[in-house]
DNA sequence: ATATATAACTATAGAAAGTGAAGTAGTTAC
DNA sequence: GTAACTACTTCACTTTCTATAGTTATATAT
């Protein structure tokens, strides 16, 4: 199988802006944080509120925010199984960005 | 040749963090940006800036900037050619989204 | 006179990333 | 015994992005 890396790969370590950019900057993250914000959700209410993102996709981002600490996970090996998705303390730091945006993109054309 | 979408595809046009994800949700976008706040730069500043960026790549994110009206170009017809770039005041309202991440990048790890 | 240098791109080929549909797993309800 | 349910994974394919090689027009060096 391919592998999707798990960061962006622009990742000039000496910039602020560019280590945040690595986590960040997907196509995807931003509007998975911005769902998470509003409290834990379960894998299947963030595909169906990412309309367009692939399963694959998904997987390979919310990972990723785990495995930076920004986001954990909690399975529940119940059949159908369960799994919810929460930011950590971390993960809540990027609060301000999502706010930054939102004021930026409602005031756009 | 093959087109480069001007923007991230995800349009959910009702959010706002999805509109502000849409223009600067790219690889690179962020940091084109992070790079104009201090002023015009030329073209080769930002490829210089901007280690691994294709220069394809480059001049379409920056062409998309121009559309959305918030990067302004100035060319001079000198040889060899010199071109300007520059934040119009809509793209200076980005300024907020950037810091936050520059805030949340330097408390990383 | 010819060759070279220069900046800002553009073209092309190939690598990488992302999508969509189908499959997997394990139990429970019918 | 078959269908349903959720959270993925796999695969084939499409789209995006990178790296490298032009292109253009003049000025300067040889």
């Amino acid at each position: 199988m391919k592998k999707i890396s798990d960061f962006n790969g622009v990742c000039d370590t000496d910039c602020p802006v560019a280590r945040a950019n690595d986590i960040i900057g997907g196509k995807w993250t931003t509007l998975i944080i911005r769902d998470l914000l509003s409290g834990k959700k379960r894998y299947s209410e963030l595909a169906r509120s990412l309309a367009g993102i692939s399963p694959r996709m998904l997987a390979a981002r919310l990972d990723m925010l785990c495995g930076a600490g920004l986001v954990a996970k909690t399975v529940y090996p119940t059949v159908p199984p369960k799994t919810e998705y929460e930011l950590t303390d971390a993960g809540k730091r990027i609060e301000p960005v999502i706010a930054a945006m939102a004021e930026f993109g409602s005031k756009l054309r």
